[in-house]
DNA sequence: CTTACAACAAACCAACTGGTCTGTTTGATA
DNA sequence: TATCAAACAGACCAGTTGGTTTGTTGTAAG
């Protein structure tokens, strides 16, 4: 018989069910009650294991959410030879990736983002330097694009960045609310007509 | 002495003090208890004027929210000669009508759009209708730029305007989770930006 | 083998939450 | 001024919620 105690193994199953609660109800909508329901395990592993429903909460977001996003959106922008097309491959590509229910959720980053930010310091937080760190990403994808020539020397990569990440996060949360793709598929064509703006 | 009852005044004072508590905290996170507290008020008083919290939630929203949203940035679309000039002045002139709080606390409108829409459908109908209602008159905008040769007449002006709308609260709740205006700012000038790539 | 702690299960609890119920007061109307 | 429905107040309630406590079992080290 194969052991019957893995620690990691239940710590991660209530991660995984603790993040889909938290992608559909938000972290206030969230129940500790539902995810023991979806993991079959009882209070005593959740509070074994987490201080709380808020590190729970935090634990979600280090170790699940922002890995994710890393993997998805910040890491790659370097295997692109130019950002503009790489960022506007980025977001074409979510299609791929991103399951239909996915869309109707929307980014657990910015879900969070939106509804924690004036309520929990310990998440706004977080969170901010994350998208700090997402946007200085993009900056330097930008800058690397100067200093090859293929993006316009004059643009503030700064401020490019900032709307590049405000205009994606934005097209998710308008895609979620209509449930409907066209409506990501639209923001696709028009973010690439504002990328082609900051062509060398 | 004057009227010491008056029903519209009270159910206006609910529907503003649920209004502040949803605004900060979210539907789920408006406390009854705690609009009332803010008000003076008792039970008697809210579940008289009210079905429940799910009617008070949709009454904020449609009485408070949407008309207070159609006045400042949809109903001025027309007094622009130019709508490209025209939307972007609208953000810029945010800063002069929002409170420092209100960009801490984010756009109503899309906060319950973000929370409310993969789990309360009446919440997601009455929004996305809002949203489909502030687009189209973003785009009306457009064609009329169009037929007066201020705009482009090769753009689709429903992409256009989806973008529009989806950077504008994108912008909106990456200066809530950031606190810092500055974000706002970044943004306007590269809304600026695409909105001049949108130019006759 | 036994010891000792980590890894859980299960019962329990106090505070909270939306909502109800009953009763009282106001004020317009006949 | 008698009437009566609207407009509330205030006590009450059942279900929920995050969290605790106590007890049991697996399992690796000595």
């Amino acid at each position: 018989m194969t052991t019957e105690r893995n620690p990691e193994n239940t710590r991660m199953k209530i991660l995984g069910a603790a993040f889909q609660e938290i992608h559909k109800h938000g972290y206030q909508g969230m129940r500790v009650d539902n995810v023991l329901k979806n993991t079959n395990l009882k209070k005593g592993a959740l509070y074994h294991h987490f201080a709380g429903k808020q590190a729970l909460g935090y634990a979600v977001l280090e170790e699940l959410i922002q890995p994710r996003i890393a993997e998805l959106w910040i890491d790659p922008l370097n295997d692109f030879g130019n950002p503009l097309e790489g960022i506007h491959a980025l977001f074409e590509g979510l299609d791929a990736v991103w399951s239909d229910e996915s869309f109707i959720l929307g980014c657990p980053l910015n879900n969070l983002a939106q509804e924690m930010s004036p309520i929990d310091e310990g998440f706004r937080e977080r969170i901010e330097k994350f998208f700090q760190y997402w946007k200085a990403s993009i900056a330097e994808a930008l800058k690397t694009g100067q200093e090859k020539g293929i993006v316009d020397i004059s643009i503030n990569t700064d401020d490019c960045a900032i709307f590049i990440l405000s205009s994606i996060e934005g097209a998710l949360g308008m895609t979620k609310n209509h449930q409907d793709k066209e409506i990501y598929y639209s923001c696709g064509k028009e973010l690439k007509r504002y990328l082609n703006t900051l062509r060398a």
